[in-house]
DNA sequence: ATCCAGGGCGGGT
DNA sequence: ACCCGCCCTGGA
């Protein structure tokens, strides 16, 4: 494949480390100089940023402008939700002051449910690390610049992959949840593509739960940061549910915060923007 | 050493 | 409906 560039001029609402620090992904990584390098699909690709121009390269599947626009969400209108949200309370002007970078990415869905799987009980450094692991043994070899990349692997490509196999990778308990939940898939118990197709959102988040490993919040993750894309859930996590508690609820044990009293007030205070107002609010509690 | 990290599951009430 | 103990692993 042929390596190919495209830049964006004054662009808003956009900084790397927000977008590739919140969370959301984990096969971006920061390189000596700064930029960003990541594998997404079939694409590899670096991104930098000097002054207000962002500036991507590398490999892609199709037209890089096209990818990007995509992939980083382009088309969303950010400043008008930042507006929006800002207005809700002085804590949200505040976390949104934080991470006014925050862009949510458009990921593979497949992808997306297979690395939230793994990140259950889990810490970043070791979800990377077994993501990594799981790609370069079964994923497809891209070749660039003279180093080799790893695409994320298929449901096809873990079809003959045994429990043991990702016990060997290090996956721990969550083994068995990624072979069933690869064996679901193939078997077209939960067919990825109507889910793509299906407008309601509680149907598609039903069907996530059926899959091995998938609870409510890993679940609500898959919803907001796959190309599923609904902006209306509020996953809770630890992070989620301490700055709720320290912010609206004050109880003395944050552990005793229940899931549906937090989940009442993200959908009174936030509404359809609540994936939104949670994902800067769990980047600011946990970075800042 | 003991604890915990972006939960889920299964088996209790 | 809630509640609880347990689940691999590795870094602090």
């Amino acid at each position: 494949m042929k390596e190919q560039m495209y830049e964006i001029k004054n662009i808003n609402s956009f900084e790397l480390k927000d977008i590739f620090d919140c969370g959301q992904c984990f096969r971006w990584n920061k390189q000596e100089d700064g930029s960003y390098e990541g594998v997404f699909k079939r694409n590899v690709l670096n991104v930098r940023k000097e002054g207000n121009t962002v500036i991507f390269k590398g490999v892609c599947d199709g037209n890089i402008e096209e990818v990007v626009k995509d992939y980083f969400d382009l088309n969303r209108d950010y400043e008008k939700i930042k507006n929006n949200l800002s207005k809700i309370d002085d804590n949200m002007k505040k976390s949104i002051q934080y991470g006014k970078g925050i862009r949510i990415l458009n990921q593979d869905l497949w992808e997306t449910i297979i690395s939230f799987i793994i990140s259950a009980n889990n810490n970043i450094p070791r979800i990377k690390g077994i993501i990594e692991r799981l790609s370069e043994n079964y994923g497809e070899e891209i070749d660039y610049n003279g180093k080799k990349y790893y695409m994320f692997p298929t449901p096809e490509n873990l079809k003959d992959v045994s429990v043991e196999r990702y016990r060997e990778l290090g996956l721990g308990f969550r083994d068995i949840r990624l072979y069933e939940t690869t064996k679901m898939i193939l078997e077209n118990k939960v067919n990825l593509e109507e889910l793509e197709k299906n407008p309601n959102t509680m149907e598609v988040r039903e069907s996530l739960l059926t899959l091995s490993g998938v609870g409510p919040k890993v679940a609500d993750c898959i919803l907001l940061f796959s190309s599923l894309k609904r902006f209306e859930v509020f996953p809770i996590d630890v992070w989620v549910r301490r700055v709720m508690n320290d912010l609206y609820i004050k109880n003395e044990d944050e552990t005793k915060v229940s899931k549906k009293q937090i989940e009442k007030i993200a959908k009174e205070k936030f509404g359809n923007l609540a994936g939104l107002a949670q994902q800067y609010l769990f980047y600011w509690r946990r970075e800042a």
